[in-house]
RNA sequence: GCCGAUGUGGCGAAAUGGCAGACGCAACGGACUUAAAAUCCGUUGGGCCGUAACAGGCCCGUGCCGGUUCGAGUCCGGCCAUCGGCACCA
């Protein structure tokens, strides 16, 4: 009773109520080409959020931030006349599900059922204006089918460095198409994880431990699925720059790619006859100028040249350092990256240059993943080679001599080369290219481009995920024919790893056994593979044709630009891992001819990560995590959505406060009021105050000034002020004794993507009295404001002297420059400070301020 | 170590090179009420001078130091702190 008062506003009622007539009207279906209520004349506005993981511990506050801002421009949008797109669906094959049932016994696809429902009933408590009709579940068969299919062609595909794209496999003229395909197996090092049982990708590492969970990792090599994202590293670098992504992600994904100019330069071995490809050492290095620094060489342990070198004696230490190096964990080989270890392998190479002897080494420090995992040592110009040289007693020869007068010796920089006569005195840039000529001349070497990126490890030792649609016969592998998608997995009672490496699946023996001659493959997909292309699904999700159809796809992913989601929004954490996954996925797809444009995301927008209250992440172990449902029981949703985004800028990380969130309920508390009073017999009735008349001169500022700033702020994602802008409408309107209804129904349209049930609600009471315009709020076009009536005849101007304020005069707008000078300098009290001294300067600024300068 | 982002009242924040702190929270005062809640109105960066009290006035203030400018939270240079990414990438 008493807690009933407390509610501002019944908004327990009006938002149940409009969420069922939005449902019952499918108000946000958004039909495709040649449906029934397709809007051809329309342009097509596609906005999409990353969508969730459903866990078993629901939503928290920090999911709904970003779709509160999607769907703010998805119901701006299509008021602005616009066929949007805006989707939603469930990213649900993956680890938790699966440990969860490993513990319990419980099928991950029930518990990925009750996830999925959990989080659908909370965002559609939300009120969030997506196309239910096109939702999507990554671990529906009717969904992986294509992802498999997707897979597949991509494993019937090669990249062409002729053309620069992908193309059928049969395109290829060479021997073995194997070596080519973009999806191949080959036995790497992999992150093997003992504790969950599978491999996971570099990015899945952090500080050598499983980003889930924190296990201990250790390099092992394992026969893996690999797909060779490297021969797009060119691709996804350029084409980034056309995309309208944040600067600094685009940044962390150019750092990820980490392409690097250099030369590759050969080193023959001493003392061995034939000039073979068996005879020589090659080494990527981005500092050929330094060549004749050069005292050493090194051999990554894993270096397939290491076997043919190393002299009889130096055998027994050899074998030993690299069976340490491989059982290093990757946490152990970058703790321990401070010493440097290494073994001398008891052979030579010969500087091209100079034709010296050098000894070649073995270590660590060296990866055989990068460039040609062989370097060679220039002690006086790289930090690692002179920490090496040091600590082994190699020879440091200074090559470059640095500007200014600073020690050649650690000088990493650029400067002159010294001590080298083929490019003796030229500075470094310079040095590098005649270096790099003269190698390419004598058959030693040849300009090179290297990147950081490394091919995709694409296959997982775990249940829950997309088998890979392939066969093994006689030790060769083999695409299942595209009528035979989806592959489901079988069931199982015993989700377990195995601890060997080998994938649960393989204890399904009936489904194993695909024919007499022929096994499935039993690894599945990692889970970035279905969010690869969910945005192309959602498009056409009902298609059991085709991936997506081809009409489909062309209207909404069509665009003048590269990219054809026009809105993507979701967490920095996906900078590199997702964003670059579903780039290269879509750029197969597209040069194959599937899709239309080259890019995915044309627009990305990332939101903050929403702290406790305690300016904590929320975790659970700190308690301090804020469950939306809570906030709705007490403040109702409209008021959730309008303080997620009145919080702060959309990008900045933030902390939550309840009491910002009441205050925010207070203001649509307000807005209630303005509309509606409560009557003796305690109904909610329409304020008399409101009434068919024009606005006043200042009303119609302010309505229009609100129109201007609510619009111009949404299209540049600062809702916070929009907000701002409108709580000062509401004031200015608070105490008014005539309410124009005009101003009111503009109002509610413009607050209407922020808080959809309240406007509606109002929207429909003053349509039960006003007859002016019948239709639903959601139908009404978003207005237009007139710069005319936000002129001001005249306005405040400060008088400053010397920079310091000293007084302020209205004035005129139409006063001209020396009229405002001149006001300025006979003020009494500007002439206090001005008297006895000479005013050596006046600066106007229009409608702003006067700056005296004596 | 390298790269990037951020730094403004008690708090969340706002400010095309032009009156720093809009809007909101909290706090305080008032109105309404038997009372409380709710609501409405007002005050609120710091310091100093001034006055019986008002009024009024002055100085300082956007992480720190310097620069450009009539004028800097905003532009430039150098530093510090916090957060995020990468980390033997040759």
């Amino acid at each position: 009773m008493s807690s009933e008062r407390r509610k501002p506003y019944p908004f327990h009622q009006i938002e149940p109520k409009w969420q069922a007539i939005w449902k019952e009207r499918q108000r946000f279906h958004a039909p495709n080409p040649g449906d029934k209520n397709f809007d051809q004349s329309k342009p097509k506005f596609y906005i999409l959020d990353m969508f969730p993981y459903p866990s078993g511990a629901g939503l928290h506050v920090g999911h709904p931030e970003g779709y509160t801002a999607t769907d703010i421009v998805a119901r701006y949008k299509r008021m602005r006349g616009f066929n949007v797109l805006h989707p939603m669906g469930w990213d649900a094959f993956g680890l938790p599900a699966e440990q969860y049932a490993i513990k319990t016994g419980k099928h991950p696809a029930i518990t990925t059922r009750e996830n999925v429902a959990k989080f659908k009933r909370q965002l559609q408590r939300i009120g969030f204006s997506y196309d239910w009709q096109r939702e999507i579940n990554t671990t529906d068969p009717r969904y992986y089918k294509w992802t498999q299919w997707i897979f597949l062609q991509i494993y019937n595909s090669w990249f062409n460095p002729a053309t620069h794209k992908a193309e059928p496999i049969s395109t290829y003229r060479g021997e073995n198409p194997d070596e080519v395909r973009l999806a191949y197996v080959a036995d790497v090092p992999v992150n093997w994880c003992p504790e969950l049982g599978t491999v996971l990708a570099n990015e899945e590492v952090v500080d050598g431990k499983s980003e889930l969970g924190g296990f201990p990792v250790v390099r092992r090599p394992m026969r893996q699925w690999m797909l060779r994202i490297t021969a797009y590293a060119e691709r996804l670098l350029n084409e980034l720059e056309r995309l309208d992504w944040p600067e600094a992600i685009k940044l962390l994904q150019r750092n990820w790619i980490g392409r690097s100019e250099g030369t590759e330069i050969d080193f023959e071995i001493a003392d061995r006859g034939s000039r073979s490809t068996d005879s020589r050492i090659r080494v990527f290095t981005t500092r050929p100028d330094t060549l004749y620094g050069a005292t050493y060489m090194v051999l990554a342990p894993e270096h397939s040249l290491v076997d043919l070198i190393v002299t009889e004696e130096q055998w027994p230490a050899i074998r030993e350092y690299r069976a340490r190096a491989a059982q290093k964990s990757d946490l152990e080989r970058t703790d321990l990256a401070k010493e440097k270890t290494g073994v001398f392998t008891g052979a030579y190479a010969v500087n091209p240059v100079n034709n010296e002897r050098i000894p070649i080494w073995v270590a660590d420090y060296v990866l055989l993943g990068y460039g040609t995992g062989a370097i060679m040592g220039v002690p006086a110009h790289d930090q690692r080679d002179l920490e090496f040289a040091q600590k082994f007693d190699l020879p440091i020869r200074e090559v470059v001599q640095p500007p200014g007068d600073e020690n050649p010796i650690g000088f990493v920089g650029e400067g002159i080369a010294i001590n080298s006569p083929i490019i003796e005195g030229l500075p470094t840039g310079e040095a590098k290219k005649k270096i790099t000529k003269w190698l390419e001349q004598h058959d030693a070497g040849k300009g090179a481009i290297n990147y950081k990126l490394r091919d995709w490890l694409f296959s997982r030792q775990r249940y829950w995920g997309e088998p890979l649609p392939i066969l093994w016969k006689s030790g060769k592998h083999e695409a299942l024919s595209e009528n035979e998608l989806p592959v489901v997995p079988p069931l199982l009672d015993d989700y377990k790893p195995t601890g060997t490496g080998e994938p649960p699946l393989a204890k399904a023996k009936d489904w194993v056994r695909y024919s007499d001659r022929a096994l499935r493959e039993t690894n599945t997909m990692p889970q970035w593979a279905g969010s690869c292309w969910y945005y192309l699904r959602f498009c056409d999700p009902g298609n059991d044709k085709r991936f997506v159809g081809e009409k489909a796809e062309r209207y909404w992913m069509g665009s003048a630009k590269p990219g054809g989601v026009d809105l993507y929004v979701g967490g920095t954490e996906h900078a590199v891992l997702h964003l670059l996954y579903a780039r290269f996925w879509h750029k197969v797809l597209f040069d194959l001819g599937y899709v239309s444009k080259p890019e995915p995301f044309q627009r990305l927008v990332n939101q903050g990560i929403i702290l406790g209250e305690d300016n904590q992440k929320m975790s659970k172990s700190r308690g301090n995590i804020v469950n939306p449902d809570d906030v709705i029981d007490q403040y109702g949703t409209d008021a959730f959505r309008c303080y997620e985004m009145f919080m702060g800028p959309l990008e900045q990380m933030k902390p939550w406060s309840m009491r910002g969130v009441e205050g925010v309920a207070r203001f649509l508390a307000r807005v209630w009021r303005l509309f509606v009073v409560e009557n003796q017999e305690g109904n909610w009735v329409l304020s008399g105050r409101i009434i068919q008349v024009d606005p006043k001169k200042a009303q119609r500022k302010m309505t229009h000034a609100t129109i201007k700033k609510v619009t111009e702020d949404i299209e540049s994602f600062s809702f916070n002020t929009a907000i701002s802008q409108m709580m000062i409408f509401v004031n200015e309107f608070t105490n008014a004794e005539t309410i124009p209804l005009s101003a009111m129904r503009t109002f509610l349209v413009l607050l209407n993507p922020f808080a959809p049930h309240l406007t509606s609600e109002l929207w429909e009471r003053l349509n039960a009295k006003f007859r002016d315009d019948l239709r639903d709020i959601t139908e009404q076009e978003w207005p237009g404001y007139d710069q005319r009536f936000l002129v001001e005849d005249d306005v405040e101007i400060a008088i400053q002297v010397n920079g310091k304020v000293r007084d302020r005069m209205r004035m005129s707008t139409s006063a001209t420059h020396n009229e405002i000078k001149t006001a300025a300098l006979t003020n009494p009290k500007i002439q206090k400070f001005t008297t006895g001294k000479v005013v050596r300067n006046v600066v106007v600024v229009p409608k702003r301020l006067v700056n005296i300068v004596v």
